[in-house]
DNA sequence: TCTTTGTGTGTGAACATTCACTTACTTTAT
DNA sequence: ATAAAGTAAGTGAATGTTCACACACAAAGA
């Protein structure tokens, strides 16, 4: 499961032509441009076009992995809520290609392989956000009225909403001020009254 | 802007195809296929590709705008949002295939044509969503902590990831039931307590 | 009532282009 | 000397689109 260097590159410049040029743009010629050599020379590092996607999408799942796993020093339930989200539009905003990875369905279908990596790739976001979730629940904080999975359903689609409207607004807004206001909101209404 | 019954013909079995294979299988040749006539009589009704899509996405707008001019004659706020989800969650479980179209991305960067499409579609169901909230915001049953644009934009993440969530799933769970169990907890948070 | 003309709808073959991928060969670095 | 990393030139398959042509039918003119 280990990336060599060269291998980290092409997944960078498949992440950089994603955010150019979308899914159709991520074509082993457009990658061997960007690389700056041959087409053939792509397959002297990945066997096929799937293995580059899908160990992007892991390489993507294990750096989110990591980040998120720094959060659960916080005390506070609300705290670790603001953390996380402020630490996914920093990630995102750093790399913008990436969004487009994770929230275009497009590469979906293209293989059951990249299918099962992003579904991987949500529930690393989901595992996460339950203990979160269940922490402030039990604390009161967060609102009983609704189980936990409906919380977090809520939460998810609306951060990922908000994503979409990142990328077609071209990526032109500031996403961690937008999406902090966001955060806020989804806080103010979960939070018990 | 008025479409000949052939034309008509056309959409649908487009919309089978996104269902059965997804956007990668919406091609002329599957399209041609599935009408029963060669390729190129495809370009006696429509003028490229671009505008089969177009054209489907518009119609699709259509309905939907309509059958939601339907909810108003309802008075209570609750009741017309249980109303419009249960005509969107009614009217998608007929024709699952329009899930695909809606809410894939991978239509969306083909053209600049059909982006537009897609975003009037999205508008189309905000503006049936807005008074409705409105409303209630201002009768005092939905809550007034935060404002009409963010309980839609909440709203709207949740419902399209309900919807997300049932497209990976093959459509083989009970869109009502289940989008029915998203209403209610959409309800019970965003109700003044 | 024929005949002409136009229209709608179809066909099959070919078009240029793009796609992921392969093969045989060369350069480069250890 | 060996192995890794590059290249040129190709493959077959698929894409959307265009072409010349054919058939059925209706309206119009003689």
């Amino acid at each position: 499961m280990d990336i060599t260097p060269r291998q980290l590159e092409i997944i960078e410049a498949a992440g950089k032509l994603l955010t150019t040029s979308g899914v159709s743009g991520l074509t082993i010629k457009n990658l061997a441009k960007e690389m700056q050599f041959s087409e053939s020379a792509i397959y002297r590092h990945f066997t096929s076009k799937e293995e580059i996607i899908v160990a992007m999408l892991n390489y993507l799942a294990d750096s989110i992995d990591k980040r998120l796993s720094d959060i659960n020093d916080l005390s506070d339930p609300e705290e670790k809520f603001r953390a996380l989200f402020k630490e996914q539009f920093r990630f995102f905003r750093l790399n913008p290609h990436f969004v487009v990875a994770v929230f275009s369905d497009g590469l979906m279908e293209e293989s059951q392989l990249i299918n099962e990596a992003i579904l991987k790739l949500m529930n690393v976001k989901t595992k996460h956000l339950m203990p979160i979730i269940i922490e402030g629940q039990q604390k009161g904080i967060f609102t009983n009225d609704i189980t936990a999975e409906e919380l977090i359903h809520m939460v998810m689609g609306t951060f990922k909403l908000q994503m979409y409207k990142w990328r077609i607004a071209s990526f032109q807004f500031d996403i961690s001020r937008i999406g902090g206001n966001m955060v806020q909101s989804i806080l103010t209404i979960i939070k018990s009254r």
